[in-house]
This record gives C-alpha cells, sequence and structure tokens, in this order.
DNA sequence: TGTACGTTTGAGCAATCGTTCAAATGAATG
DNA sequence: CATTCATTTGAACGATTGCTCAAACGTACA
C-alpha cells in the first residue's frame, strides 16, 4: 500500500550482515521495534518468566501457593533433595516469587508473588487445551 | 484437625536425606501434592515459559505478535545476527509459539499463540509494575 | 556447653543453552 | 545452467544451569 520499495540493490559499506542495506520493509521493522518495551523490562519479565521455565520451580511455586511449607516439606512433596530445594528456593527468593518465614530451626516458605502464580495457573490451564488440539511439542 | 502428629522420631532404614521418616507436616504435604497437576503438564507449562524466559525469544515473540516479518527483518529488529535468529524461531516454532509463510526466498514469521503473547504482556505490565515498588532482583 | 537437626552454602560436574561461523539448501533471475 | 540471496543447518565454543556431595551455620534442647 505504501512506500514498500525503499528496498533497492544499493551496495553500500555497511556490513548488517542482513540482505542489502535497507530492509525488506522497512516500515514493519520499524513498527516492530516500538512494539517493543525498554530492554529492562525485557530482561525483567524474561528473568520472571525463567523462573516458571523449569518443572522443578514450577511444582515449587505451585505447591507454596497452595500450602505453607518448611524446605524440608516441600523436599517431600517434589520428591527432590532438601540442597536442590533450597538452592531453587535461594533463586525465587531472590527473584522475589517466594515469602519466606523462619521459626523456630524451621524456615516456612509460601508463594509471594500472586501475579506470577496466576500467570503460572494459566500457563498450565493453557497446556492442557494445547493438549486436547494436535500440538506437537517437536518431540526431539 | 486431625492426625498431624504422625511425626514421631521413629529411626527406620529409609535414608530420605530428610528430617527423620515423616515430614514436619504430613497433611500439609498431602494437600500441596493435591494441589500439583499432572508430571505432563508441569512439564509442557514449564517448556512454554522456558521459551519466554530469555530476552531475544520475548523480543521475537513481541515483535512477531505486532508485526509479520521475515527473518531478516526481525534480525534488524533484534539488531541480531540473521542465523541467530533463525535458530531461535526454529526453537519457537518447534513449540507452536510461531507461525511460518513462504513467500518465494523469504519467509515470513508471526506469532501463533494468542494465549501465550498474552501471557507474556501480562508479564511484561507486571515487571513494570514491580519496579514500581521496592522489588531487588536480587541484583547478583 | 554439647548434641541434634533443619537449613544454607560452596565446590564440582554433567547437561543444556545461546551464539558464532561456515557450509548447505532452495527459490528466483539472467 | 549458473548466480544471487534469504534462510536453514550443524559443528563448535563459552556460559549458564540444576543437581549432588560435603561442610558450615544456627537454633533448640538436654
Amino acid at each position: 500500500m505504501s512506500s514498500v520499495e525503499t528496498a533497492q540493490d544499493l551496495s553500500t559499506s555497511t556490513d548488517d550482515g542482513c540482505c542489502e542495506v535497507f530492509f525488506v520493509d522497512a516500515e514493519r521493522v520499524e513498527r516492530a521495534r516500538e512494539a517493543l518495551p525498554a530492554e529492562h523490562l525485557v530482561s525483567a519479565a524474561a528473568a520472571l518468566f525463567k523462573v516458571i521455565g523449569h518443572p522443578t520451580r514450577v511444582r515449587i511455586l505451585l505447591a507454596l501457593a497452595a500450602e505453607e511449607l518448611c524446605v524440608c516439606d516441600l523436599a517431600q512433596v517434589l520428591d527432590a533433595t532438601v540442597s536442590a530445594t533450597s538452592h531453587q528456593l535461594r533463586n525465587m527468593r531472590a527473584m522475589g516469587l517466594v515469602y519466606f518465614r523462619t521459626e523456630g530451626k524451621l524456615a516456612y516458605y509460601r508463594a509471594s508473588d500472586p501475579v506470577m502464580v496466576s500467570l503460572l495457573q494459566q500457563g498450565i490451564e493453557h497446556a492442557r487445551d494445547r493438549r486436547s488440539e494436535s500440538h506437537d511439542d517437536g518431540g526431539a
């Protein structure tokens, strides 16, 4: 519809490693660029999602959203080592996804970020829905 | 109230590596266990979130949700190599997050999973909200 | 104070990841 | 048919990850 033909085969010295000097569709590139949030937001969101990007931590967050648990009991729920559990909790605590209360020699953890818990639960539901349809996760 | 005091200091030969034979609070363990979805759902959701658990792929999904782009232009948007971009697209395509249409020698990609895009956008917004409050991401 | 025990921590290790580089593929054009 | 060029692919790499093991920490209790 508009000036898409900005792409000429000028062979300037700029080595973008891509196409020619100009993009295939400069307009779309511009619009896509504007759709991207600030760098720190992208990184922060990615860091948040990375936490729930591993089965162990998914289970941890789900368990701690349902029940306040000490490390020992949580490890039981996960069927994992106490040490491994503690390591992950450290990670999640640093990300602010988990709250931490100490009582005697026990440390009680619980989920502290309802939004992330909700996002996770939506993700679980979505995974369930996708399973109903024909979704091949690559299977590699 | 029920039998919470199942926790005795019996020292059986089972080496769970945790506590004693019994948990600190067997009831909570049971409830937490019931809160966990089936294993394949946990894995599937984690795999989904892992995709948007990296800044590069977050940018890719956001860009492709806003605009249909060929690999070359997408690489421009990301300020990344065409090869690196293609590798990530392969990953995301395998996960069904990205749709793929070929026209001549160009390959046009776009986001194909609106739910995941929505989840990602909620995550971005949440990251923005968290930033307003006192949230230290550990900084490590 | 000394023992017991839940928890944390650090080193080490195998596995995975994200990227780069070089080569291959495949569709258009001459 | 040879060339061009967008895209894909595979090998290789450095970095990160998630776990285990052993040791340290800190609180309770005798």
